[in-house]
DNA sequence: AAGTGGTCTAGACCACGGC
DNA sequence: CCGTGGTCTAGACCACTTG
């Protein structure tokens, strides 16, 4: 019987194939099965099998040559994010080959700052909901992570917060929002006094700085993302297929 | 009489309506026409019209609404970098609104260093072309790019090479390499003393180092970028769908 | 020549949202 | 209810690589 929604028939495709890569049954640099052979084996149509093997190989997972077969590409392990889920920081650390979890360290209210109102398109005073974290690597301290939420939009108490929950979980569950697409800015700076306190080492050395933005279906800006990258331990590493 | 092969039905579909997006005819934040619609005015299947509908999604040009329809998303203008393209820096400049032109600075052979070796996969002392460019945006110097690559695959001679060409054309002219896959490292770094002569300004700020490492499609390592983005300028800023 | 991936079609059914 | 996008199918033809 089955507990949750049943999975799009693709995303099970998805998953074996996954599943085969990582485990070595298909080994790295060797040669997968046909697309027919695929839709033979897995009882699918070479549609829906190609769908899968495109998005494979857009990850980097796997090379495809026209007129000779599709490759496991033996070097996309390096690779510690992907497209679609730059933000997603639990998924970068267990990318880097580490145990991902997550401490929350506070949650406040304050108003908006004027570049918050402006980004957020708030009346000036609006109250934000200020959520910072702290995402360990192996117990190590790697990213600390600030949100913010305008209080206008939510809707369920936030009593008995999980601080391990993913942004868009509590998007969804304490605001009622689902987030439909994403905008981050990359960029360089020094670790400044109050990010070393939780993050440790030098203050002024180097570190990645990733600015997001969530907006929901209808464009607007629902949440501020700010988070301290300890790059020095983790790697942002991005695979990307030509074409 | 076309003088270029002809271009798959997709892309020109993916041309057609990326243009109607860039020049208003749908506005932003609007609604664009069904499926149904566009592939009866294009004369294509709307499974055609899908495939370029669900390409647009994920670069975030447009947000899809089961049930409504698809509309113009009005926040992806911020967005610099899209992905497949992380790596194309002239593009890069391009979408921070600023005229990019490449200015070759020197094109030199030296032996491959000890870590080179390793990740190309060379013997030891094996040497390498080692192109250094900079990229202008408005003719402010904004990224100092390195690259360098094994001469054992140089296949043509490199006399009057023209340094605006993009990394892709130079290995696929003068070494006969088409890249398959691209892993790309971000870093945080300094402004380090060699690379402050060409880009200006303080030395020892906070800088943006994209480390890349180009494939072809048999998985064989080809050539190596290193490149310090000058982000206090320009922007490295990623739009991502949700799913 | 045979087999692979690349492209495209026509049509079916479903899930969702607005009216 | 109707139209939208989401999913999936079966099949055709093409372009390319390898033996």
């Amino acid at each position: 019987m089955r507990v949750l929604q049943a999975k799009s028939i693709a995303d099970q495709v998805d998953e074996i194939l996954l599943e085969r890569i990582r485990s070595g049954v298909y080994s790295p640099g060797s040669r997968i099965p046909s697309e027919s052979e695929l839709s033979d084996e897995l009882g699918v149509s070479r549609a829906t099998v190609r769908s899968v093997l495109a998005k494979l190989a857009a990850n980097g997972f796997v090379i495809r040559k026209q007129g000779d077969g599709t490759y496991v590409n033996e070097h996309v392990h390096r690779a510690s994010a992907h497209f679609g889920n730059l933000w997603d920081l639990t998924e970068l650390i267990a990318g880097n080959g580490y145990n991902p979890t997550i401490e929350l360290i506070s949650m406040t209210r304050r108003p908006a700052s004027e570049e918050e109102s402006l980004v957020l398109a708030l009346e000036a005073g609006e109250e934000l909901i200020c959520l910072r974290r702290l995402f360990h690597a192996d117990q190590r301290a790697v990213i600390l992570a600030d949100n913010v939420i305008p209080i206008s939009l939510l809707r369920e108490p936030m009593d008995n917060l999980d601080g391990g929950m993913h942004i868009r979980e509590i998007l969804d569950r304490y605001f009622h929002q689902k987030i439909a697409f994403v905008l981050t800015d990359i960029r360089s700076t020094v670790l400044i006094i109050e990010a070393q306190k939780f993050l440790g080492g030098d203050a002024g050395r180097p570190i990645l700085q990733l600015q997001t933005t969530f907006y929901e279906k209808n464009n607007l800006p629902i949440a501020l993302g700010l988070n301290f990258f300890d790059d020095s331990f983790l790697h942002l590493s991005l695979a990307q297929a030509w074409n």
